[in-house]
DNA sequence: CTGAAAGCGCTAACAA
DNA sequence: TTGTTAGCGCTTTCAG
């Protein structure tokens, strides 16, 4: 610690707020311009961002809640988000609330409004709607991501998910599968309930039954993929397909499938929510829907930096971006 | 914004310093406590940081320079460590260096530093030794994680990626084999040169010949893997054998072996250091050498906490953790 | 135990 | 354009 402005003022010889100035681009006479980076330089001053942010309330920093980044849809969020804010001159304050009841998020929420960020991005699974709001009353910018309420009055972006279990399921039924299980995540998650919507809408559109035994609950967990296809796999009637609503889940079900010696597509066909490297690593390949992971963090950034610009002319703005469809080898199409 | 510590004072019929106090922890008349509670509750007041930091010059922050957090490796690492941090009451500003030059790293400290954290986690590559000095002659606690220079006189926590790589190597040779290529990453980091320095010992204690050909660059970077599979199965004479340095590079040398029809462990026995889901999911499983992520994000947080509290009595402390070696299926054994 | 007051480093209004 | 100064919200003497 120890440098700050006065010091400065002193070396440069001319008034602090004439630093403060020339720091905050305003016009300075060039020799006082040249004495003031000299001082810098030598004292090798940077500017308090705490006594800053206190007088301008502002600190250029960002708050993002989200799930555990141990998996590679969290972790590629982050890091996207991370890159745009930063080249706008934010740095995150990054929060954990994984084990997400109500309390760790209003926890995690006074946190960082407390901490003073400009702006709040989180992804809050559950009925958090005040603990939002809270600090969109405090003045704060929050933009959710992915887990929007449609009746919350808020900034959202999310992806199409409903959308995209539909077409996946579509894609199923047209390659002749009637039997169709789905591995479900927790239905808190506005996610996992919207994947579930898509594979009911499927069956509803085209006249299935609807078949209980079929929906297993993986609760979004590694562990759950894997003990979701040992049970349908033990079911009087086996499916001859499963779509898997995420990507943890389906490195555990394909565990499972190679315990139990279950050949892809021959014997069950495959299609999984989310499309990263597991997808293109086993064989075979497994058709996926993909999430516009890039997208989705600049629309949310695009937004939360409007908004802590001021700007509320749209608000509030509700985004819902379309996943793509991928097709690969791991659905057999079954002759009529 | 807007409820201050001058509002509840006023809702609570205390003086400020009052509540100052009891918001400290200090001894506060009964009654007083519980107006201010009430006061508090009442106000939905939280106190303000950046405010508090100007005064103590605690921030409670801490910054996190690491690479992107786009693997799993810095995913995990960044999520270990975010979890001990918060329980002690700290909160991260994690920034991604990626992009590592020395430029790059001396900004994103000088930030840091500016931002005025209380401590400083880095992972930076290159020569960057005068700017992570800096910051901890500022007075700012510095640990740095992986990327450790032998003669810093800084505190670091690292994996024994010689040894962890000696372990597999010695594996191969036991197993007969005695042409095996390695796929290196960037000289510049210690933890890739630590790599193939084991690689380089064990080819001299076993009295092998250095075939500079078998050395192939791949960057740490997935292309990088990819090609360098192209390159040696190009090669008039093929290895038996390749250690592979990280796990991206794995992933690419997986597509490699794919598409070149490549059969593990028959044409080609691996193995690769770091152990994350795909050795699990690729058939044959891998056989790998697993750093200990956990215990490395312990230890780093244990220093920088105990710095942070003033204790410098073992300073610079230097720690060296062992990975695990992991037997699978990707090693054929040669018969003599 | 409580209150008054100084001051952390900086910005912004105002005066010069 | 530059300098003087008040004050952001808080902690921390120090006197009561």
């Amino acid at each position: 610690m120890g440098v700050t402005i006065k010091d400065v003022a002193k070396e440069a010889n001319v008034a602090i707020s004439t630093i403060s100035k020339y720091l905050n681009g305003g016009k300075v006479r060039r020799k006082n311009k040249e004495a003031i980076e000299a001082a810098i330089r030598k004292l090798n001053y940077s500017p308090n961002t705490a006594a800053r942010g206190l007088r301008t309330s502002r600190t250029y920093r960002v708050g993002l809640l989200t799930g555990t980044g141990d998996n590679p849809h969290t972790s590629r969020l982050l890091d996207e988000i991370e890159r745009r804010m930063w080249s706008q001159g934010y740095s995150l304050i990054y929060l954990n609330t994984e084990c997400g009841t109500k309390e760790t998020v209003r926890e995690y929420m006074d946190f960082v409004v407390g901490a003073g960020v400009d702006g709040i991005i989180v992804t809050a699974s559950g009925n958090s709607e005040d603990c939002l709001r809270r600090a969109y009353e405090c003045g704060i910018p929050v933009v959710i991501m992915e887990e929007c309420y449609t009746d919350m009055e808020m900034d959202c972006v999310q992806v199409d998910c409903a959308g995209g279990s539909y077409q996946a399921m579509e894609y199923l039924i047209n390659a002749g599968h009637r039997d169709i299980a789905v591995v479900c995540g927790p239905e808190k998650y506005v996610t996992a309930s919207e994947r579930l919507r898509g594979y009911l809408r499927v069956i509803e559109d085209y006249g299935l039954p609807v078949r209980e035994e079929y929906f297993v609950d993986g609760s979004f967990k590694y562990d759950g993929g894997y003990e979701c296809i040992k049970k349908i796999w033990a079911l009087p009637k086996r499916p001859t397909a499963v779509f898997i609503t995420n990507y943890v889940m389906c490195m555990g079900a394909m565990e499972a499938v190679y315990e139990l010696g279950i050949r892809i597509p021959e014997d069950l066909s495959v299609v999984t929510f989310d499309d990263f490297e597991l997808s293109l690593m086993v064989r075979p390949k497994l058709t996926a829907v993909k999430q516009p992971l890039k997208e989705l963090a600049d629309e949310v950034c695009r937004i939360l930096l409007q908004r802590m610009n001021g700007d509320y002319t749209d608000f509030p703005r509700k985004i819902r971006l379309k996943p793509t469809f991928i097709e690969r080898d791991s659905v057999r199409k079954i002759l009529p």
